[in-house]
DNA sequence: CAATTTATGTCAACATAGCTGACATATTCG
DNA sequence: CGAATATGTCAGCTATGTTGACATAAATTG
């Protein structure tokens, strides 16, 4: 803090050359990644200022959109977040309207979610513009092109990640830390 | 809140359906998209968490190491952000000696922003295993299909938010809003 | 040169969204 | 019945973004 002052490039040894792709290191797509999904997300952020949500909500009336009836545990392991985190959202959704819970039939302490149909409207509206990017994106590229889209960005993904989804009925879920 | 054993279907209508690709929406990426960025992150995050830095610090040490000598206003044009909000994590990393602030040779009111040896190393050890899990990713994809994940990432750009950094020069900069 | 603009820094307050820890309640299971 | 499970909730902390106001030094301009 009082070093403030010493703008001297004597001090410290200072590196002026770029870090760049010498080093073996994929530079180009990690900037491409971050900048393209600091877009993708933007779409939906603009929406969402308007209707008072966040992107945490965003998430949470995506999945219960795409898989209605999900359980909050289920929620909870797709997303990686707290309950804590979780609840804050959820309840301002249950709150407005848009997101419902139903008493589980077989397991009555199970919350089911399901959207209403004011939910489904979100989620759409929010996917919508995305989806517009994505397929400005695909143009030009042929089958084969969106075919290696897909192989690499399910190359990115965690095998467990997406794994817990599927396995959710045969394991135990013994992992509440 | 007073409706919290108000779990009843009947009252509110709700939606069992799976929201889907009916909508002409492509759900597929927009998931991949969401999981495989959540992964690609968690890379890094797990080596901020030792060195008591965050995603904030990792932003800042890649784009200097990216490109030494950069102004705080380039800085802050690429990342987006408030230079408050730049502030804070800068101030960390130049007093912990991971990036070094020199005076603009030009305009000595600039702080050109250079990575030390320090800085150098993190942003190596940071974009490691992002570029072994690029790697991973693109192993079976042809040419082509690296060229065609190329293609679909550059497209999901706004075209605004690359050109920033082009047309630095020759724009009056005159939108500190 | 004086006035203004620019580049940067800083203080204070606030919002969002994550976290941990602790505890409550209802339900299921052994 | 008692233990485990699914969920909810309270309280407080952290990281990272925001706005608004103001300070300082250097460049630019009249």
């Amino acid at each position: 803090m009082s070093r403030a002052g010493a703008i001297k490039p004597e001090s410290d040894h200072i590196l002026d050359r770029p870090m760049g792709d010498t080093d073996g290191i994929d530079f180009e797509i990690i900037e491409l990644l971050f900048f393209a999904y600091r877009d993708f997300i933007s779409d939906p952020d603009a929406i969402l200022d308007t209707s008072g949500f966040g992107r945490a909500h965003h998430r949470v009336v995506h999945f219960v959109n795409r898989e209605p009836g999900l359980t909050v545990a289920a929620l909870l392991d797709t997303l990686k977040i707290t309950k804590q985190s979780l609840a804050r959202v959820l309840k301002q959704l249950v709150d407005s309207g848009y997101i419902a819970q139903v008493a589980g039939p077989e397991d009555r302490r199970q919350r089911r979610l399901f959207p209403t149909e004011r939910g489904r409207e979100l989620a759409l509206a929010l996917a919508r513009p995305q989806s517009c990017r994505i397929a400005h994106a695909m143009e030009g590229l042929g089958e084969g092109g969106r075919a290696a889209v897909k192989a690499f960005l399910s190359g990115m993904i965690n095998p467990a990640s997406r794994g817990a989804a599927d396995d959710r009925d045969d394991m135990m879920e013994g992992h509440e830390q």
